[in-house]
Parts: structure tokens; sequence; C-alpha cells
DNA sequence: TAGATTGTTAATCGATTAACAATC
DNA sequence: TAGATTGTTAATCGATTAACAATC
């Protein structure tokens, strides 16, 4: 299995790769994605040899298959279905999120607890907690989003994974606890994000430390 | 200077060694610190001494002192202003977030070119741009969220340097240029994580890869 | 003291980079 | 062909882990 890191980068050179063809590139070097994403052209063919992405000796990569195969890594050939539960500032900005439009991702729907938030007519409709697991099981969704305060947090990851859940980000500040060694969580913490963001700034600013 | 990595996880043990303090634990040995967050004894102690945190061989670590000099490492030991640029709901999540309350992370003002978010009497107030610099170089404001959709962000990210940002952490899913070295950026590009957390999902589905 | 844990050094591991033969 | 770029191997670099002397 490869890297966080390593994956990071394909999204990075997949994201570097659409903007070139807006451009009306048809192919593309490792050393353009090298300067368009900031890492080593050695890097960028390295990473694309551990996953058999193969260019052309002098003809660089062509973009469009380069993109077919970076999608097919990070699993954009098909959709993928999300769910988000806790539809507060949060969870609705994930549920609007414009950068997921013209991707293979697609919220689902919602689930919370407060009445207010349901809305069964919506785009992405909310429903109430009671749904969740009919709900996941009808419509085959792989994926969840907790968005809710972190009491609640391991109460709803448990019935995610009841429910079928595959892979679940959580951006609750706690740690999620399982025995189910099935499901892969990724945690996004602001708090944590932001102290990083801190001592970057402090050590920049006395460069002495 | 330390890596992104290694100060993730001095957040980690921050937020373990809180736990451990609201279970009355007066010490804390680098095993406890390992379970709690994953990783091995060894680490803990290597990050710790790279930070000249030491404790008492024997003993393990006092609590409080831990924390008073994780706090510091992390910037935590005084208050770190922030504004957020752009209050949709992303950036209304961000000034809503419960768990900057008890830290040293406070959201001092919103900014918005809508008039319908202005809000001069909130306790997170929110202003309308063009009175951004001003409030920033008033308030000493260090840090900047960027929460504006993509085509905004970078002139949002010139205003902020204008302004005298130090430290920038960007949800606009761009590469933010600038040749102003001072100014550290952080990219928080959520579907870049969500395309992370498919890839481990489908190849633990499918081990053969 | 005996025992346990730190702090640090040395060994290992993995990831990145450099170099270059293969080849289009 | 000559020249440029890939794909891969080998070298380097950095981060993690293991081991253990110091010591409380």
């Amino acid at each position: 299995m490869s890297s966080r890191s390593r994956i990071l980068r394909l999204s990075r050179y997949k994201n570097a790769a659409l903007r070139l063809k807006s451009l009306n590139f048809l192919k593309v070097f490792s050393d353009n994605l090298a300067d368009a994403t900031g890492v080593t052209a050695s890097q960028v063919r390295k990473d694309f040899s551990l996953f058999g992405i193969s260019g052309n000796r002098r003809g660089g990569y062509q973009i469009d298959e380069l993109l077919t195969q970076l999608n097919k890594v990070l699993g954009k050939d098909k959709l993928q279905k999300f769910i988000v539960v806790g539809v507060g500032n949060m969870g609705r900005g994930m549920i609007n999120y414009p950068g997921f439009i013209k991707s293979e991702i697609k919220i689902v729907a919602g689930f919370d607890i407060d009445p207010s938030k349901y809305n069964r007519k919506a785009d992405a409709p909310v429903f109430p907690m009671d749904e969740l697991t009919a709900f996941v099981k009808t419509n085959e969704v792989e994926f969840g989003i907790i968005a809710v305060p972190d009491f609640a947090a391991q109460e709803v990851f448990e019935r995610l994974i009841q429910a079928g859940i595959k892979g679940v980000l959580n951006f609750a500040p706690i740690r999620l606890k399982s025995d189910n060694t099935d499901i892969v969580v990724h945690n996004l913490n602001l708090e944590t994000e932001i102290e990083n963001l801190i001592y970057f700034v402090n050590t920049k600013v006395n460069p002495a430390e």
C-alpha cells in the first residue's frame, strides 16, 4: 500500500493536469507537473511508475490518458456516494461544496437530530437519524462524513459502521474507536491544522529557533 | 525546522495529555502517550527531546508541566487572532467552531462582499472587505482563513498579504501565488482529502493491489 | 538498593532525488 | 540521426525504531 502523501500528490498532479488541459495542452512532461505542484520531476515519474502510469519517452504524457489513469487510482472513474451526519455549518458547507459538482463525489443526503433541519425535497435531502441505516443500504452509500459535536461523534460512528459504511471523514476532534478493522477513518482536526500553521509562522518569525 | 508531521504529533500528545489530566492523572509516561496516539514510545521521547521537553527518569512527565511546554511550542501560550474571509457555510463553521473556545485561538472577525452578511454587533462581527486592512492593523491580527470561492481566493490572498497577515489557512482549491516568502500558507483541500479516503477504502477492499 | 523509565545514540527503514541507459 | 524525455536503478537523505546507559 502506498503512503498518504503519495496519494495526496496524485491528486495534485490530477488538478495540475486538469488546469493544463483547460489551457488546451494535449500532452505534459514530468517537468511541467513538477513545476505546477512543487515537487521534483523524478518524483512525478517515480509516483507514476508505482501505479503503472506510463508515458512516451520523448513525448511526455497524453493529458487525457493521464487523467483517465489518475482518476482510476483516485476512484473518480465512478460515482462515490457520501452522506453527511450533522447538518450544522460544517455539514452544510460539505453539502454545498462547489468543488464536488464536477467531480464524481456526490453528497446524496444529510442526517440530523434536529427536526428543523429535515427537508425531504431538497437536492441533497436531510432526514432524521432513524432513517440512516435504511437509506445507506437502499442507496448503497459507501462513505460518511461526521460533522456533529464531539460528544456525539462516537455514537454516530457506530451507527455508520452498523449501516455498512466503508470510509469515514471525521471532523470531530476525537479519536473514534472501533474493533472493526474494515472501516477506514480519516480525521480532519481543524484545531490541529491551525496549531500547525501557528507553529510554522512562529518559527519563521524567529529563525533562531 | 521540524516537519509538519512532527508538529501534528505534538498536537496529538497535547490532546492526549489534556484527556488524561481530565481523568485526574498527574503524570504520564511516554508509553501512555504512545498508546493514546498510536505511535511508539521511542517516537514520543524523540519528539520531546527535539523540543527540549524533558521528564523525570523513572517518573515520567508531570502533565501540567508537559502541557505548558507543548502549548508553548504550539503557540498556545498566548492569544492568536484570526479573521475569516468569506462568511459562507465554511466560514461560518470556522467562526462558530466550538473547539476554539477553550483554546487560545480566537476568530475576531469575518469579512465578506455580501452586505446581507454584515453584522457589526455580533460576538465575531462581520465587516465589508473595505475595512479589512484597517481592522488587521488596528487589532494586530496575524492569521487569516480564506473561505471564499476559488475564483476570488487569489485576490483575497493578496489583500491579506498587504494587510500584514503572517499565516493563511486556505480552503479554496487553488494554489495561491506570491513572491512574498514571509507569509506561510497551509492548504486544506476538501476534495483532495476525500480522494485520499476513497483510495484507502478501495485498496482495502481489493487487498490484491 | 532494585527496578523502571528517560534521553540519546546507533541501526533500520522508507521516501526522495540523482543519474543514466533505453528509446521514441 | 540527434536530441530529449521516460522509466528505473542506485545513492542520498530524513524519519522512525530499537537498544541501552544514565539515573531517579
